[in-house]
DNA sequence: CCCTTTTTCGTCTCCACGACGATAAAGCTT
DNA sequence: AAGCTTTATCGTCGTGGAGACGAAAAAGGG
């Protein structure tokens, strides 16, 4: 064991949140090199008695400035190429984290500026490192789970209307939603959302009634994507 | 970057295979401490010019002593709680591979002796290390697949018959499938499997027609597990 | 030649989903 | 105040997939 190739370790977050019905990114612009000027996924690296997780949660805390109320984080995949970054053998372990759209607007405690941008206008060639495809990649998963999970709701403040989980569908699917089927979906799936009791006011329209995130973890059946 | 927490990488495999109606999985007996003489997932160090997956397939094919041809590999996750290896600060980059059943026993190319367990007959909470978790949580990740992606045909061999399949199906989440409407929804899911054109011979039974992978990578609509 | 085994084809029912129509309940306009 | 707009919510209808079976086909074994 005293022989071992020695790595560096990072953690790496896709940051995706919704707002203004468009799925954004959080990406930080890099103010030293490599790749000095570009857009990068905010990271860092590990510390040597550090957990995986806790370093990606403290990523999250640092970068959005958050106190880390709602939300979810969970493990995206671990990238290591060996020319991956010029300045040595580093591998990422790449971490999805799924936001409410935040009041507070991003101010760096770090040194980079951070912003968030729509994913739909972001060139992925343009990023650092190989973040572009750790970026699909995350893009991938939060589709392919809204399907089968309800973690549409940890896009919502703690409590929501069923306008606004259809509203992150159509985002992040990028496609439209019949309203009245998806009514019938969400309140009829056990344990996607519970109801609160009250209703909204001073919207336009007919006030929509408010509901909280259900217990449930897994959508059966699940959330069909159109066009089938 | 000069400075930066150094960490030993590891590749480990969960490694699956479907004999004699029992999912088991490839394990090998350490023949050093830490953990002698407890049983483990087979792995070991990533190169340090190494790209992660060549690691994995490197280690696959050291481990079962094929020349790697069929079969299925994905990355499972990373693990890397700060004592999860007595020696030192350890990471390690987890893998799940599929395997057809191997008519060649696993005479093993390396130090320690390997062996195929029946998965349900382990005491999980006795392999080394974190492996415990690992194959836990590569058992999840290969029943959830088996509902929504092709992936039960990575246990057979290049052609096989429908009750071959069935067989897969039945071992993983096991459970008892209805051999008619089986047979129904694989030959009439697009791109399942594509027909050989040849029939069995010399098997109990009325010879069953042969069949081979089809393009598809996804199910759609998926295979559903009962008791929804 | 009958029995067993296994594959394969049909049938029937139920339920979920897509496509809509209709109604309810607010704000806004004039 | 009356009508209009907007949005939420409830219903209905037809289709198609899935579960529960029945039945025929095609082999081997006694």
């Amino acid at each position: 064991m005293a022989d071992y190739p020695p790595f560096a370790v990072t953690a790496d977050l896709v940051v995706l949140t919704v707002r203004a019905d468009e799925l954004h990114v959080l990406l930080v612009r890099r103010g030293v090199p490599p790749y000095e000027g570009c857009w990068a996924l905010p990271g860092g690296f590990v510390g040597i008695h550090e957990d995986l997780f806790d370093a990606a949660a403290r990523e999250l805390t640092e970068e959005t400035g958050l106190p880390e109320p709602a939300g979810h984080l969970e493990q995206l995949g671990t990238y290591g190429h060996p020319t991956r970054d010029p300045r040595g053998r580093v591998v990422t372990v790449a971490w999805l984290a799924l936001l409410p759209d935040l009041p507070t607007p991003v101010a760096g405690s770090d040194a980079a500026a951070a912003d968030w941008l729509p994913v739909n206008r972001i060139d992925r060639a343009r990023l650092a490192f190989d973040h572009g495809r750790i970026l699909a990649d995350g893009l991938e998963r939060a589709r392919a789970k809204l399907e089968y999970t309800p973690l549409a709701t940890a896009f919502c403040p703690a409590e929501f209307t069923v306008a606004q989980v259809r509203a992150v569908y159509e985002t992040v699917w990028d496609t439209a939603l019949d309203p009245r089927n998806f009514h019938r979906k969400v309140t009829g799936t056990p344990g996607f959302v519970e109801s609160v009791g009250r209703s909204t006011e001073g919207e336009r329209g007919r006030p929509a009634q408010l509901f909280r995130r259900g217990p449930a973890t897994l959508l059966h059946p699940p959330m069909l994507r159109p066009s089938t």
